[in-house]
DNA sequence: ATATAAAACGAGCGCTCGCTCTTTTTTGAA
DNA sequence: TTCAAAAAAGAGCGAGCGCTCGTTTTATAT
């Protein structure tokens, strides 16, 4: 029930919702007036994006390799986003944008410590999941934006660490986890659930698929919490 | 005894004892033939790669940003490397160097599971913490020399990986440890013993030091894997 | 069928990049 | 003090970058 493919119908994360959301957030500089147009081409741009960076990195793609790739003019790109920093900051505040959206939805708040535990990993590996390239490029590149995407990663980090300091700090006050240090936990867990996108290509290589994750995340997580 | 201070008279890592290990791996590129000379101003280059490297990327950082900041002529730089891609290998291959001749150390393979467990992570914690700017550019900038680097990459993380997953293995076998899956045990340790280079910044806030970090380590990770 | 607006096109602009090469400075043995 | 070798210097080169803009193509309404 509280498994990947129920998580798929609750949170619709296709690639053109998500341009959809983009489509919004940046209607002022995007000079395409059809939202139908605009939204396909959108996803062709930012699907091309995150291959093409995910292998080299953002700067060393070029838009005349985005141009070939995706299979618009130069021109056409230029109608989408005004600088190359812009289309960055597009995929970087879509990812905000969603973990937001997945995290703070309601029912995450709901059980026993270590069941709200167990739902808020679940939630952040399928969101990942989902997600991955994306992920992985807000990782690797929100440094490229200077001062203003670093200072938005490391709030975002924080942030959902703070998520999963709460839930730890919860459980070791009605006395069902040990008394170990909760930020301390929180910060340890978080590279895990990172891990999940950052080395995908490895538990795919094993064979591990989203919830096999989770249910080793839960287990270690537990042993590690529970008194 | 085993902390960190233990740690840095047993290894030097000082940037002039790994610059000279660059030094001679790279004799056949570098022109400088007095090794002082060139070991001094390697260290500058480096020193100064790492810093920019480290801030946006090593792709958008030029080599008239390294000439100036690092007080050396672009003729001069080009002394110590042969391309802007050698600089990268050169740190790349001194990160790889150092995990080897750290890790596979004698007395890491004394004692029962546990404190086997200790002295691996503690190693992994204090080398990291000793080159922390190295291992950010490495684990940030491996994709950016296509292929090589990528399979450099893996296979270092594979390796270490291993190192853990092995000695898990062994305290399953000796009934110490939980029956885990000790592949997947040593996949999770990974991204937690990573995360004090990755976010290093975030812990030097909260003022947690190398054998603190170690020791919240040991205690989760005890929990996680102790019959 | 025609007019008009929306969208896509792509050669070309100014500029900065990685890299080279001649010249100048420094070094150290005689 | 001299002078040849070693090292550093930095202007200059062609390539390729992000970005623009006059033009062409496509879509839509009359």
């Amino acid at each position: 029930m509280d498994s990947y493919s129920t998580f798929q119908q609750e949170f619709d994360l296709s690639m053109e919702a998500l341009c959809r959301r983009i489509l919004e957030r940046h209607q002022a500089t995007i000079r395409v007036r059809k939202a139908e147009t605009a939204v396909a081409n959108l996803a062709r741009i930012i699907e091309t994006t995150l291959v093409l960076s995910n292998r080299n990195g953002f700067h060393p793609m070029s838009l005349r390799d985005l141009s070939e790739q995706s299979g618009l003019s130069m021109g056409a790109l230029y109608s989408y986003f005004d600088s190359k920093d812009t289309l960055l900051l597009m995929i970087l505040g879509q990812v905000v944008d969603a973990i937001g959206l997945v995290l703070t939805a309601p029912d995450v708040a709901a059980g026993d410590p270590l069941a709200r535990l167990r739902a808020l990993m679940a939630r952040h590996v399928y969101l990942t999941e989902a997600m991955g390239p994306w992920f992985v490029f807000a990782f690797m590149e929100a440094k490229a934006f200077g001062k203003q995407g670093r200072a938005m990663a490391v709030e975002s980090e924080l942030w959902t660490e703070a998520l999963l300091r709460d839930v730890i700090a919860d459980g070791i006050n009605t006395g069902r986890f040990r008394p170990v240090d909760p930020t301390m936990a929180a910060a340890l867990i978080k590279p895990m659930l990172q891990d999940w996108y950052v080395k995908r290509a490895k538990y795919r290589k094993r064979g591990v698929e989203p919830d096999a994750f989770v249910a080793v995340l839960v287990d270690m997580v537990g042993n590690m919490l529970l008194a």
